[in-house]
RNA sequence: GGGCGGUUACCCAAGUGGCCAACGGGGACUGACUGUAAAUCAGUUGGCAGAAGCCUUCGGAGGUUCGAAUCCUUCACCGCCCA
């Protein structure tokens, strides 16, 4: 790739909310490209992931599958543990004490989140680093002189606080400081480019360019890439908000979650979450607005990568034909979990012991709005003992074979 | 340290002694339509019970009352204003 394609490769996705940002990064990573090249050095490259939880979804791969592309292109990638900064416990999810873990715990969590970040990133040529490293040995002097770069005014003019600050929220003093520990691990490992999402945009453009040209170094370039949304299409995607695309999820579910994504942000999922080119994704979007590639098809592809990444090639496809079998002709998936009839029971029964209703109420509801079928006729009564075996649904998604 | 206000179901939010299992919105779920898309329409959304009904819930604990989410006491947490 020419310098400008590079650029453009690593800028897909990315969102400032201001465009001369924008123009600004990608003009100081063209030459800071360049002058890296001259010299014959890769640029160094980082993103600080916390590692609070090890169950990953989709949304977390966002920043890797960026590093992932400069480690492509030869560049130095370094994956930072956010060790420090997770033993201290991020406030900003209030309502829920975070435990504040241990070292080991941090390690062991900080292990199965860099098994599976290994899916998208290339472990060979990744460092990982931990910033309790260097965090931990700085005094309070330093961390005060740190401090004496910014005011006051700075972080309350930063939208995330600013409307706390105006909802009355609470805005707690050591937030602050998660800015300038982030900052000054940009200055520790002195990064050329530090990756985050647009909630670290202020962290990583205002705080650790600020506090880098403080101390006497380059300030880092800021890729501040946009949000991926949830299975509904709206909200970035959360664990707690269960719109979420686990990646320990089994290749068919994997599949038939993006599939239900809707299809105004089919768009960010190509940029954020393939390994798609920017040419690859303008030849699709061509595509479907010239009306040669049905958006269906089109997200079926999409589906296809997104799986093959996190499972295979061979597994994505099966996953497809499952998908093509159950809901698009309506048949029966190839596996469902069994149960073995017991004389005398209702389906009320059956459905409560197999877990496919959460209470008795629930099933009754469900048998009341036609949500459930045995071998594709609706049953009405939940009391009825259970007619006969047979492929059991419960709404589009949920089965169980009914055996002898 | 002082004054005032708040804490309601997954989320936001009404309700200020019986008509409250608790208005409304969002979300979620089911059905119709479809491309497991969007939009739209209809319905459901604490538990147990065939139904009548019963049980548990409105920050925690205790109290007043025939009866409390609503009143009182106390504890915890949060916010605002003043210092």
């Amino acid at each position: 790739m020419t310098i400008d394609e590079q650029v453009a490769y690593l800028m897909q996705g990315t969102e400032y909310g201001d465009e001369e940002l924008k123009q600004a990064m990608a003009n100081e990573l063209r030459l800071r490209l360049n002058e890296a090249e001259k010299v014959g050095r890769p640029l160094k490259v980082y993103c600080g992931f916390d590692p609070r939880t090890s169950d990953l979804h989709l949304g977390h791969t966002v920043p890797m599958r960026k590093l992932r592309q400069f480690q492509e292109l030869g560049h130095e990638v370094v994956f930072l543990v956010g060790n420090y900064t997770s033993l201290i416990g991020d406030p900003s999810d209030k309502d829920k004490l975070r435990p504040q873990l241990t070292q080991e715990q941090v390690a062991a969590n900080a292990n199965t989140y860099a098994e599976q970040a290994y899916k998208v990133l290339d472990r060979s040529r990744l460092q990982i680093r931990y910033n309790a490293e260097w965090l931990s040995e700085l005094s309070f002097a330093e961390v005060i002189k740190l401090a004496s770069n910014f005011t006051i005014q700075q972080f309350i003019n930063r939208e995330n606080f600013r409307l706390r600050w105006e909802n009355g929220d609470a805005i707690y003093l050591h937030e602050t400081f998660y800015a300038l520990m982030q900052g000054y691990d940009a200055y520790a490992l002195r990064t050329d480019v530090q990756v985050g999402g647009t909630d670290q945009l202020f962290n990583i453009v205002t705080a650790a360019r600020k506090l880098m040209t403080a101390l006497g170094e380059k300030p880092n370039i800021a890729i501040i890439l946009g949000i991926l949304p949830g299975t509904d299409g709206e909200v970035k995607m959360s664990k707690s908000l269960g719109n979420h695309i686990p990646l320990l999820s089994t290749p068919e579910d994997m599949y038939g979650k993006v599939m239900s994504v809707p299809d105004k942000a089919m768009g960010l999922f190509y940029r954020l979450v393939t390994r798609w080119t920017p040419s690859e994704i303008a030849q699709i979007e061509s595509a479907m607005a010239s009306g040669s590639l049905h958006p269906r098809d089109a997200k079926m592809k999409l589906a296809r990568e997104i799986v093959s990444i996190y499972h295979s090639e061979a597994e994505a496809e099966h996953a497809e034909q499952e998908f093509v079998r159950v809901f698009q002709q309506g048949d029966m998936p190839e596996q469902m979990a069994e149960y073995k009839l017991q004389e005398g029971v209702s389906l009320l029964d059956v459905l409560v012991t197999n877990q496919l209703v959460a209470s008795k109420s629930e099933g009754r509801r469900m048998v009341t709005q036609n949500g459930v079928r045995l071998d594709g006729v609706t049953l009405t009564d939940p009391n009825q003992t259970f007619p006969h075996p047979g492929v059991l649904q419960v709404g589009k998604r949920r089965f169980l074979r009914v055996t002898p």
